[in-house]
DNA sequence: AGGCAACATTTGAACGATCAAATGCTGCCG
DNA sequence: CGGCAGCATTTGATCGTTCAAATGTTGCCT
């Protein structure tokens, strides 16, 4: 405790050892940049929160005062009278074991920066299991230190969005609701993977491939089989081999991707593009083609440091378009928006498929 | 806008689509859970602050009705009055081409949690430059937002560095100062690079490698000569051949490592093991012995998802154990520690070696 | 001149907590 | 019995901001 205590009776009396981080220069407020511009506290909040209300003249003379003394507002103190904490919560996951972890950390950037756009800024918590989570979402939304939550990868009959919905908690999905139920309760953004999987595809068999499969999850998976739908799509589009025979199935380990696609491989000598449902898949399929010497191209999903790092093309997820997407989704003009009649709006964004030449270091 | 206007002047005149979010239930404060229990605001604070000041009954009969009500302390109103906001700043960067940008993902996750254990909060901001990142640092520290931060990655004359030192606000670094002069200026964690290639030197030299080099980034680099350190000591500690011709140099990507070794084992039929000073080098060093057909055992260094996925050995820093660290340096019993006189205090993290067999999805 | 609306600015009162100091309440000692 | 120390509890003030309502000020219309 660096406070400085009434002074315990000793005899003997020290002078403080430094100086106790005492305000050393206290922060103006809004009555010393009042005072200095000869105007009253409220003028001064209005020329901040209200331009519209302060005559031309006072107004650039106290923004001249609040720049002179740095002034800047407390955000605590504002908090504590608007009620509203402009901060946004997101739950920080489990790193996870996979190869895709990273795609949080770009969205956490994203949505960051947008966030910062618009004048919110992003609080972390981390949580053990669902429970645990529910505290922590009660006591920052209890305590006014976030608005809104924002909740990476729901699953089907989550708890977390049971307590949300049923405390009138605002908040929004990274990742839409597959069951179907939930569909209209919350906003949500998601990317569009059947695009992004129907572009692939396109682009192998535009390029001159002639029989290219798809590799995905065991069904069903609603991420999975969303993803397999748009090569489907496309492979009827263009006339294309299709059907279950151009499909493959392995869990998303670069092993068993391998194994999958080496089996594959002897199977169907025609076999010459592969788009797959993640870029361990990717990357498993694109060693067997190379231990067998055959020329597959091989597109992945998600766009992975390791997809950069070994120059693999993949559909990279717009991180930067969905974070936007999600404070265009939760916010409006003056705050977090409340629940409309007619149901919550969402929104699906393009990915982009990336595309590399398949050395590694590109 | 969702607040209500004082009713502009138009004819029609509908009700309010649905409740404007008015508080439903008040959330109750210290003074309804005073009066429930039959003391003064101040001895419900003081149960929570100071409860040894509280006598053991009363305490009791307090806590009940806190829980009874679901009273939680309101965040802001707190921070207001104490000046202290519990929260700490983490600038998060610009997502990183290379491999490794996964290890902040791990090291936000372990401050999170470790915060959290101590009642702290992670807030986050990104910043396009260093400039925009000092204004953000001051809106932040100003607006008593957070109490310090955390920076990462800190370069050689670092402006923020700079900016928070003359500026009396509290901070610790993930990274040593490598310049040298800021030494004592402020608290910093980092992991001991140095011993984590040295134990996995000696790892390979007991488990029979004869010729161990060791791939590192073009110098200087203090992260990457302090790893280089560690692989001379070992060497020189087993007699085992050492000196500028055991050892390489690559940018780190994972094709320019690949060519530097592909040379180097042209040039050296006895090399069979390789520590290298990240997991790009390791994981270009790898493919090289592959396509050469030699057995050369390559240990990495940060454990990344991709050396994860691949079933490469690397060499872990333990992000969970820098947290705790970061922890202990910045705060004390009640909060922020304030500048001791002889000079801050620092710790080294020792990494862990974690072993794999080299296929992948291990 | 009086009235009234529109705009510009100020004043008093919160928001919910903690700090600092005052007040009660014991019991002990001389 | 008065005085005083020590503990338990309460009271008044305050943190910095914005809300709601009051007060000035101006100009226009009748």
């Amino acid at each position: 405790m660096t406070r400085r205590l009434p002074h315990p009776g000793g005899s003997v009396c020290l002078p403080p050892v430094s100086t106790p981080r005492e305000p050393v220069v206290r922060m103006p407020t809004v009555l010393d940049v009042a005072r200095a511009a000869g105007v009253s506290r409220q003028t001064v909040s209005n020329v901040l929160n209200a331009p519209g209300l302060v005559r031309e003249a006072t107004r650039e003379r106290v923004l001249t005062e609040i720049s002179r003394l740095g002034y800047q507002p407390h955000a605590s103190a504002r908090r504590l009278r608007t009620r509203r904490s402009s901060t946004l919560g997101v739950r920080l996951h489990e790193p996870e074991d996979g190869i895709s972890g990273a795609l949080l950390d770009q969205f956490l950037h994203s949505l960051t920066a947008s966030a910062d756009r618009r004048g919110y800024r992003v609080m972390l918590f981390a949580a053990a299991d669902p429970g645990d989570e529910v505290a922590h979402i009660r006591r920052l939304s209890d305590g006014a230190d976030v608005d809104a939550f924002v909740l990476t990868s729901t699953e089907h009959g989550d708890s977390r969005v049971r307590w949300l919905l049923d405390n009138d908690v605002p908040f929004i999905t990274f990742g839409r609701p597959w069951g179907g139920e939930d569909l209209g309760l919350h906003p949500w953004v998601d990317v569009d993977g059947r695009a992004g999987t129907r572009e692939a595809t396109l682009h192998l068999l535009d390029g001159g491939r002639r029989r290219v499969g798809f590799l995905g999850w065991p069904s069903p998976s609603g991420t999975g089989d969303d993803r397999r739908l748009g090569w489907e799509q496309a492979v009827a589009e263009r006339g294309a081999p299709g059907g279950a025979g151009m499909t493959g199935e392995s869990e998303d380990h670069i092993g068993e991707a391998e194994e999958v696609t080496a089996r594959w491989l002897d199977r169907d000598p025609g076999l010459d593009g592969l788009v797959c449902a993640s870029d361990s898949l990717a990357l498993g399929a694109s060693f067997a083609a190379g231990r067998a010497g055959r020329a597959l191209e091989v597109i992945g999903f998600d766009n992975t440091p390791v997809a950069r790092a070994l120059g693999l093309s993949s559909v990279e997820q717009r991180t930067d378009l969905v974070a936007a997407a999600i404070l265009d989704l939760l916010l409006d003009g003056g705050g977090v928006r409340t629940a409309p009649e007619e149901g919550w709006e969402t929104r699906l964004i393009a990915p982009e498929l990336v595309l590399r030449s398949g050395r590694p270091g590109d």
